[in-house]
DNA sequence: CCAAAGTTACACACTTTTACCCACTTAGCA
DNA sequence: TGCTAAGTGGGTAAAAGTGTGTAACTTTGG
């Protein structure tokens, strides 16, 4: 389970901290990020892109096989170093707009990476309304 | 089952008690707390967050996503020290105001984090009409 | 084919934060 | 008055996070 928000920013050698809670919850070794939507990164673990690929693959829908293309192209794999940072490509940096501040987020199977100011205000978005709405909508 | 008030202080190091009656009705080891309206903090057990995440997780709703990020991104594990005291994150204390005097609240299935002030004015502001509404509305 | 330049990987040192441990105080109770 | 449980305060060690140097590797241009 991935929750909880981590903010941290890139190194002069385009190196990133990825939190430690998330490292553990990625399983041993090296996991996957890729371009999602929203100018954010998905990271995931390995058994989670076996997941999404089965169920692609197992989708009967056409447009199947251009999807996963389009998401799987901008996928790679990364291994966090002896600190636990993470080293991403020029592209996926670009696409998520990161230049110094970088948040990251749990949430629920997968984590993401947000550029900080980009983060803050799709948060100041939502308004207590919305989130009472949802509560109530949650029966908690 | 989670009722009853109990006032404590922040100390320096920024560590919270939890009242000890709450410890019990969280169960085993860690909860989780977590951002949520009116600057309150949500205290919850990890039984309710997996309910929660696997409820939202089989919603079928375009913004399900949307809606479990800017949740569970508030969200942080939390186990009390031999002494029953937490350490909540500087994001979740400022979100609810705490500085020193914190009032934490049992509400039926989980426990509420305050600011003492804020819930202190939050219950003067309801009248005893609404009180009487409420009573005849449960039929108790 | 080789050398220079840039990039990536690895190692180490340092700072800050968090976790853990122990001691003390207070309140309730027999 | 002693006992127990709850709550408070502080010291110390471990972990997480951050910065810097250096070696290995890749790329590029002559």
């Amino acid at each position: 389970m991935f929750f909880g928000r981590y903010d941290y920013s890139i190194d002069a050698k385009g190196r990133l901290n990825f939190p430690a809670k998330f490292r553990d919850a990625m399983g041993e070794g090296s996991f996957v990020v890729m371009e999602w939507v929203d100018n954010c990164l998905f990271a995931l673990p390995m058994s989670e892109i076996d997941r999404i690929s089965e169920r692609m693959g197992a989708d009967e829908l056409m447009d199947s096989w251009e999807t996963t293309g389009d998401l799987f192209s901008t996928a790679c794999e990364v291994e966090p170093d002896k600190q636990g940072r993470i080293l991403l490509p020029a592209e996926l940096r670009e696409y998520a707009g990161l230049s110094k501040n970088v948040t990251i987020i749990g949430n629920r199977n997968h984590a993401e990476i947000w550029d900080t100011d980009t983060w803050n205000a799709r948060r100041a978005a939502v308004t207590n309304e919305q989130r009472r709405q949802r509560m109530r909508e949650l029966h908690i």
